[in-house]
RNA sequence: GCCCCCAUAGUUCAAGGGAUAGAAUAGCAGUUUCCUAAACUGUAGAUACAGGUUCGAGUCCUGUUGGGGGUACCA
């Protein structure tokens, strides 16, 4: 049992036997002691005073004098204003980190009976575009959020649900019909997702040529927009891709395989990966089928047009459109489908979507939705939706050309990795490859944890000029701080030394080092709570910590040189295991960390 | 119009209702005969505004201002 577990059933014990009564348990807050005061945990007595009819000092010290004659290693406690601080003893600590350097996966609960089987959506691409920075973001979150899922011991299905099908997929292929002139990716020699984005941004230009014509031969803009020539061309592409054209169902299939194979190298350089791929063409037909039978059992309706449309006002809620009057489906329709085939597929204790926050009502009224239609498990439906990426110039529009493409921002990380490396003349004596592996995990770790060290939820900005550090908190500095301490296990190995599984020391720990024994043993904590969250920034600040505290550490003390071997041992241990810490949680965020750079 | 979210140093981010609001970066001043200076130390700098609840509010409630998003045939 956690020591912290132990301390609160003496504290509910002490105060029924010094009061009367007993306190209800969540009254009882711990929090670690902040550094400016003595002390390793500390309880806030204000919410006892009730109980206590005392003053808040005179409520801490009764209480401290309870705990530390009836928990033995609490050695002593002090009381600021209403604050109980309770300090453990040095024996306490010390046998606390030999548990955790016994246990070679400390903080990573293995999969169990316990563990839940949940799915995570991420991703989710639509194949008329290439990558930006905002599918960086969700790629990255979707990722982490899964990896931090398992972590907490539940068994983890990443999926991805490729949006190959709709009225968007139809504006690109349109366009490369009408303008294309037979090009293909080798021909061209681009990359498939950027050659079918081309079309895609060709269409708009075209169509707004088109509405700018209607508008002056006297239409209003709405008309204009519905009535251009090339917009029917794209809504009769999607009857004819829904009745099956084989003409049309052909180019689709092309153009989305010139898409997926640029997609995979952009997963491939992300770090990326699912246990399974579903495609919206797949599944909404069976949308369309539940729809359909919506209708039959009088939950949904039908307007005079002929499209069906789910009634949420009694709900506060708006109508929606299931089916378009054409027959069509739409984007919620898919949804429906993909949903229940999931759920019939797997026994999901949960499904976790990682959408943008610009979704939300989407989710609420797919959740919604899918419980009038009578699913219960719609109960079981998450949604991690996380915040925009802007620029300095605000929200990216990938129509006006401000969007920061997904390949060419991994790609100047890395080079900017390359420089900074050869500039401080790192890296000199390994291999070209070697190196090449090196720059490459320091030019995506910088990425990855500027971006996933920001709360999901927030709205964060990226500054692609100012954004690429690689100083301070940074991936490269929590990277840095692992090959530091690899370096001095080397050394170490190289002079016969091995370093210990377990430590005993006479003299008595410094506050330095009992500060990381502290911050090592909160990693599970840690792990606890960004899996609760859905939020790998509780990882991110967690290690940055850690690092930070053991750099301090390094430049303080001695390792290797430490002439008292017991303390040379115990420093090096600890060592060791920060660098593990900081790897696993490292790997928690999809960042890897090298052995030198 | 209606609904939702956000507002913290110059800038980018922290802070499960708890102590004197933490970092980083930019600024200024320092630390390499010593295990990697992508590091470390010092210095200065912030809760949009007005009320309320509470022993205690950046955090909860109300209003104001400013920003973002959604809103019935885009995804």
């Amino acid at each position: 049992m956690h020591i912290l577990e132990v301390i609160k059933k003496e504290v509910v014990e002490g105060i029924d036997r010094l009061y009367g009564t007993k306190p209800d348990e969540k009254q009882i807050q711990f929090q670690k002691t902040r550094k400016e005061f003595e002390g390793d945990f500390t309880l806030v007595v204000f919410p006892f005073l009730r109980i206590s009819k005392k003053g808040p000092e005179q409520t801490a010290a009764d209480i401290g004098e309870f705990l530390t004659s009836s928990i033995s290693v609490i050695e002593n406690f002090n009381v600021v204003k209403g604050f109980l601080n309770l300090k453990l003893t040095n024996s306490f600590w010390l046998n606390h980190l030999n548990t955790i350097l016994i246990d070679a996966s400390f903080g990573i609960k293995k999969p169990d009976s316990s563990g839940k089987t949940l799915m995570v959506e991420y991703s989710s691409p639509n194949t008329n575009k290439p990558l930006h920075l905002g599918h960086i973001r969700n790629n990255l979150l979707g990722y982490s959020v899964a990896e931090i899922l398992k972590a907490n011991g539940h068994k983890v299905l990443k999926v991805n649900l490729v949006n190959d099908r709709g009225i968007h997929i139809c504006k690109s292929m349109l366009a490369w019909q009408k303008w294309g002139n037979g090009a293909t990716p080798e021909k061209t020699n681009i990359k498939g997702d950027k050659l079918v984005g081309n079309y895609y941004v060709k269409f708009d230009q075209e169509y707004k040529k088109e509405i700018a014509k209607l508008i002056s031969d006297g239409f209003t803009e709405d008309e204009a927009k519905n009535k251009a020539p090339l917009l029917e061309e794209a809504r009769e592409m999607l009857r004819k891709w829904e009745a099956g054209d084989k003409e049309v169902t052909e180019l689709w299939k092309t153009m989305n395989n010139w898409v997926y194979a640029g997609f995979d190298v952009s997963y491939k350089k992300l770090g990326v990966d699912f246990d399974k791929v579903y495609y919206e063409s797949e599944t909404y037909k069976l949308g369309k089928e539940i729809v359909l039978e919506g209708l039959n059992k009088g939950i949904l309706i039908k307007k005079e047009d002929g499209s069906i449309w789910a009634d949420l006002t009694a709900d506060g809620l708006d109508q929606k459109i299931l089916l378009r009057s054409d027959g069509t489906s739409v984007y919620m329709t898919q949804d429906i489908g993909t949903a229940h085939q999931r759920f019939s597929e797997f026994a999901l204790d949960n499904h976790l979507y990682v959408v943008g926050n610009e979704q939300n009502y989407h989710f609420q009224v797919l959740k919604l939705v899918l419980k009038k239609l009578g699913y219960d498990w719609s109960d079981n439906i998450s949604h991690l939706s996380y915040g925009m990426v802007e620029l300095p110039e605000g929200k990216m529009k990938s129509r006006e050309g401000t969007v920061v493409d997904a390949d060419d921002l991994i790609d100047e990380m890395v080079n900017t990795a390359k420089e900074t490396s050869l500039e401080l003349g790192k890296l000199n004596n390994l291999g070209e490859q070697e190196a090449a592996e090196t720059f490459n995990m320091i030019g995506l770790g910088a990425l990855k944890y500027f971006i996933l060290k920001v709360d999901p939820k927030k709205t964060m900005l990226f500054n692609p000029q100012e954004s690429i550090d690689f100083n301070g908190n940074t991936g490269p500095f929590l990277q840095y701080t692992h090959a530091r301490i690899c370096s001095i296990i080397r050394k170490a190995k190289d002079i016969g030394i091995v370093v210990p599984e377990s430590v005993s020391m006479d003299s008595a720990i410094k506050p330095k080092e009992q500060e990381l024994i502290k911050l090592l043993a909160d990693f599970g904590n840690a792990i606890e709570e960004a899996g609760k969250l859905y939020s790998p920034a509780v990882i991110a600040n967690f290690i940055y910590e850690l690092a930070k505290e053991f750099n301090t550490f390094y430049h303080d003390f001695s390792i290797l040189k430490e002439e008292n071997v017991e303390l040379k041992m115990f420093r090096l241990a600890v060592s060791q295991k920060v660098a593990n810490v900081i790897k696993a949680g490292a790997l928690l965020l999809g960042m890897n960390v090298p052995d030198r750079m």
